[in-house]
Order: C-alpha cells, then structure tokens, then sequence
DNA sequence: ATGGTGGCGATGCCA
C-alpha cells in the first residue's frame, strides 16, 4: 500500500512540532503541503529528512509555497506553469515518485468574485487544466492533490446560504474545477456522505469557532486519475489534526492506494 | 455585527 497525503499547513515553520508528530502516527509515502510559506533556502529540511523523506520545494517568502515529501526518490521535479511566466506565485510542484505522478497544488483564493483576484484564479485553473491534460495523455497514475478553494456543491458547505455565491462557492468557481474534473479526473472524497448530508470538511476558519461548530468546507481534494482510482483502498479526512493546539486551519486528506498505482 | 483569528514581520496583507 501507498499512504498518500495532502495538507495546507498555512506554514511550515509555525506547524512543525504537529506536522512532526502528524508524520509520525499517520506515516504517510508521500505528502503535499501547500502555504509552507517559506523560500527554499529556510526550509526546515533536516527534520523532515531525519523522518526518512526526500523532499521537492517551490518556495516563496510570506505568501503560498507548496512541497513534496517522499519516501520515495522524487523524478521529473516540475515548479510552476509556463503559461504563467517567470515570477509566478509558487502554487504547484509536480513528481514522479512511487510509481506515481502526483501534484501539490495551491489554487489562488481570489478573495471576492468582484475581485482582480478572482480573474487570476480563473486563469490558474487555465493553467492547472492545460497541464493535467498533458499529464493524463501519459497514461500513469497521476493524483494531483491539494487546496483548490472551491467547495464543489453545497454538500461540501456547512451552510451554503451563507456562502451563496461567495468566494470558494461561487457558480463559476465550481465550473473551473469541473472543467479539470471533466478531463477524466475523480474526486477521491466525492462518494462519502455523512448522516448530515454532507461532505467531510477540509477547512474551517479560525475565527468564530469554526472548528468546534463544524462550520466548514471541503476545499481540498485528491484528484485521482482513472488508474489511480482503481487503486484507491480508503481516503479519510484527518480532522483530529484540526482539533490540536497551535495548527493549521486545514485538515489532512489521507489517500491510501494498493501497489503497484501504475 | 461587513466583525472575527492567525501567520508573517514589523504594518498591513492575505486567507
């Protein structure tokens, strides 16, 4: 089995003891954080590397950041989109690992649809789908694993008259990630529905309680290729690590696949 | 209630 995870720790720094102590008891193959927010030559490695990882980095300072940690021998090391030219904000990082190509991916948040932000995240997911349709043509298990901010229908919203139409939910947001679904990806989380009604959530804000009234969204996915589903065993929502002191406002999204993915 | 909490970095910006 391969234990595959993705994490938005809204920075490395600040979350090591629990990312730490998290790698420890969930023992993941494979990890993709996004907003490590921290350039390359300030990553805390060494830990990681004690941990028995080998690791991939697009840093940047303050803002975003994304990584890829792997028990395996990290090949193929791809930092950004071409359509979006140098300078770029560092949102996604791809490898070849474990049998398995696999994405960290930070989609823009766009702050508001009446935003500049919100065109630039449109134009993100442009980028985001012209590459995995590359991806998809080699014909490999391809999982690309990350923070989308979108929150596909109102299952995956605690309260979608509050969020109607708001960032993270609005109708053309929800059509830019299924236009990237459309190409042949599954949604790994898609098929579970809670008592509820709803989706396990990914992220709850900090403010107002979030957590602790499950006032939340599912914002982070694990997009499986048609060879990586068949192999999909079991995805979980880690939400007990929401729940720890000092920590992310994002939870792990645990994917555990049988070998060989490819 | 147009707030609120948190990270970064030293102030507002971003989420």
């Amino acid at each position: 089995m391969i234990r595959l995870a993705t994490w938005n720790v809204n920075s490395v720094r600040a979350r090591l003891p629990v990312v730490l102590e998290w790698l420890r008891e969930a023992r993941p193959d494979i990890v993709l954080l996004q907003e490590t927010k921290v350039q390359d030559a300030a990553f805390p490695r060494d830990p990681f590397a004690d941990e028995g990882y080998n690791i991939a980095l697009f840093g940047q300072k303050t803002y975003n950041g994304v990584a890829i940690l792997s028990k395996f021998p990290l090949d193929d090391v791809v930092c950004g989109f071409p359509a979006l030219g140098e300078g770029q904000e560092a949102r996604y990082i791809e490898a070849f690992t474990g049998g398995v190509r696999v994405a960290s991916v930070y989609v823009t948040n766009g702050q508001a649809p009446d935003s500049p932000k919100y065109e630039r995240k449109r134009q993100f997911f442009e980028a985001l789908r012209a590459r995995a349709q590359t991806l998809l043509s080699y014909g490999e298990a391809l999982i690309l694993g990350g923070d989308y901010n979108v929150a596909p229908t109102d299952a995956d919203v605690y309260d979608p008259q509050a969020w109607h139409e708001k960032i993270l939910c609005s109708t053309p947001e929800r059509a830019w990630l299924q236009s990237l679904m459309d190409l042949g990806f599954t949604d790994a989380l898609a098929s579970q529905v809670l008592p509820s009604g709803k989706r396990p959530f990914t992220w709850w804000d900090y403010r107002g309680n979030g957590f602790p009234r499950n006032a939340g969204l599912r914002i982070d996915h694990l997009l499986l290729s048609e060879s990586a589903r068949t192999c999909l065993h079991e995805v979980e929502v880690q939400s007990v690590w929401r729940a720890q002191e000092k920590t992310s406002d994002h939870a792990p999204v645990m994917g555990v696949f049988r070998r060989p993915v490819s």
